[in-house]
DNA sequence: GTCTATATTAAGATAGAC
DNA sequence: GTCTATCTTAATATAGAC
């Protein structure tokens, strides 16, 4: 039992409470308590509760984001031909990569990315975009060489689409791999579910109609 | 110009309300002082802010399912063989008729019925499963019949994608379609919108991997 | 760095006159 | 049915002692 200073203590709870509410309906004072600080620490520590949300995803975001570059410059080098199936498939280990850093950090991090997007968030979809348009530009060219025959017009709809799919799955995660197990007798876990959402998505941005 | 009673100015001003910014952001006072009414007038006609989000909705499901429980019903009398990508088709009708009934019907309708899924608004999933449960399962089973290859567990995994695809696209289409424009130089509206996303869902439903 | 106490703002809801 | 005025609750944020 190694001691846990103030500043993780509240990130660790917030990053829970977040996924699992949303960022409207989790107040510091829900927080605070569940990490058993006191309710003057997150101000002291982040300045506001807008920072804390920008460093809870920070942190998540500065694990995965240099596991998906690396995925992805890899799949430049070894292939002339790059395809789709395989750019997809860059996201994979960089996400799960995520569940070692920290129990269930694969879907946090999906549910509070999800719901950075829906909510009215406007800051974090600017931190977002401000802090990590690079690795957007690069998913996004790695599409496009696999997909040649499509524009860049029909590449953004249909990346966008995706997006959907992916974060509605994830903030509803919890209660999916419930039914999956009442109505279908199938324990599925996250792992199960990102394998089973890419042949979808797969199948939907390379259709040619 | 006809007179408008108050009941009906609360649902006009409530339901842009919450398309736009969400049921959660949406105060009560926002709602009336757009609408030009007083404050206390909601709760005397809805009793409460849970009972007005049910109300606003139910104007525009009451005219909803109607028409697509018509349009799936005219699928099994016409045809031997269901074609999946007609069963997503039943829907354009039903929702652009949305559009007649009101001035961005379609769009406020598909926002609200996202927003009602992803924010943690348990009531609104309730109220739309109790009440609105039967055209539920006859969609699902439209769609079964159109996939006699895909098991009830595999359909409905990816039916709960294409919920997220187009939930996700609907809550954010007024940011799309403004990148649209900017990016793309291409107008685009709803139905437009509708047209780009069938394809996308109704390849992703129907790939066997 | 951490605590108590409190300032400030805004929300949903209601009482009661008209 | 509609209005003003107010109650109650809960949120973010901060001041200042320790």
């Amino acid at each position: 039992m190694q001691k846990v200073d103030t500043k993780t203590k509240i990130l660790n709870a917030a990053e829970q409470l977040f996924a699992e509410r949303g960022y409207a309906d989790t107040s510091l004072r829900l927080i605070t308590s569940q990490a058993e600080v006191n309710l003057a620490s997150v101000n002291y520590h982040f300045g506001s509760k807008k920072e804390l949300i920008q460093a809870v995803l920070a942190r998540y975001l500065d694990v995965f984001v240099p596991g998906l570059t690396q995925a992805l410059k890899g799949l430049n080098n070894s292939e002339n031909r790059i395809e789709q199936r395989n750019v997809f498939e860059c996201l994979v280990a960089p996400l799960l990569e995520l569940n070692t850093f920290k129990h269930r950090g694969t879907t946090t991090f999906l549910q509070l990315l999800g719901r950075g997007y829906v909510e009215n968030q406007g800051h974090l979809r600017w931190f977002i975009t401000t802090h990590y348009g690079d690795i957007m530009e690069l998913f996004n060219q790695a599409v496009q060489d696999a997909n040649p025959h499509l524009s860049k017009e029909e590449i953004f709809w249909r990346l966008h689409f995706t997006l959907g799919t992916v974060v509605f799955t994830m903030a509803s995660s919890k209660a999916l791999i419930e039914i999956s197990r009442s109505d279908f007798n199938h324990d599925i876990d996250i792992e199960g579910l990102i394998r089973k959402v890419i042949p979808f998505i797969s199948a939907g941005v390379s259709t040619s109609y």
